[in-house]
DNA sequence: ATGAGTGCAAAGGCTTTGCATTAGG
DNA sequence: CCTAATGCAAAGCCTTTGCACTCAT
């Protein structure tokens, strides 16, 4: 599976004249371990061989060829994951009191009938529906414990 | 329906100590004149009157007593619009061509179904749910005839 | 009066960029 | 070889903050 997922990396890449070097492949590689979305900074101190601006501009190429995913989920802490591809369609749960975010995904039959009102509803207004996020938002069992709910 | 919503908004902001003054009020009556979510530099650019800074420290006042609901939709620019409570529940139709974002509302059932389906998926993690947001990502009518795609 | 609100300018934090060097294909 | 990639440091951009002044209650 990891074999693939680097296979599947470095085709992306090269499709768009870009080389699977070995800085990308560590940032794929830490992505492909860890079971949630990361912030930079905790994507530099898992991969400490890349230097700050390199992590950046790699991530950038990452994003542009699709193997990488960004986006925002609380405050404004740029978030990275593997495309979605790879770990399959998915949501967040986002914690409103840490800020923290897991994976989830939903019933197959869910999906299914949301998509379609989805594509209904925005073709009204002239719009091509490439995809969708849904972010569950709450408290995650440790931040609901403590009561903190801090936003 | 303007008068409710000062009104509103002058509650929420007394209910915190807070005071419901011209800047504030400025503010309020501009997003509640808009259509979809605006950028801080739209918002400071329909209300000139606001330098930034106070601009700033009044949205951040108004998200924190409920009257402005602030999010990241599109890079990393943060957008505000009026709570939810006003408006309506809605989700956001954001194109990925230019940026822009617009509200749109899903038919009862379906947010019905996806809530109960939310709520009991996120159990499963030990998360308490307090709401959901749903972003429709695709290219609006503008930027899909001119074809230019840019991420 | 008395604390909240305001304004300017300066600082802050995350992210990007200039430029010379290194390495991949 | 020739272009992409790298690394450091410096700049950029949106946003926040310090401090003195003003306004609302």
């Amino acid at each position: 599976m990891t074999g693939d997922l680097h296979q599947e990396a470095a085709e992306r890449l090269e499709a768009a004249d870009g080389r699977y070097t070995r800085q990308r492949r560590a940032l794929v590689e830490v992505l492909g371990t860890t079971p949630h979305p990361v912030t930079a900074e905790e994507l530099h101190a898992l991969a400490p061989s890349v230097p700050q601006s390199s992590l950046y501009r790699n991530l950038a190429v990452l994003v542009e060829t699709g193997v990488v995913h960004r986006f925002t989920g609380h405050g404004d802490l740029a978030r990275f994951e593997l495309a979605e591809e790879l770990p399959g369609h998915h949501h967040h749960l986002v914690c409103r009191g840490c800020g923290a975010v897991a994976d989830v995904e939903l019933p197959d039959p869910v999906e299914a009938e949301l998509d379609r009102a989805l594509v209904e509803l925005a073709g009204v207004e002239g719009f091509t529906v490439s995809g969708h996020r849904i972010d569950i938002v709450g408290l995650c069992a440790r931040c609901d414990a403590r009561g903190t709910p801090v936003p």
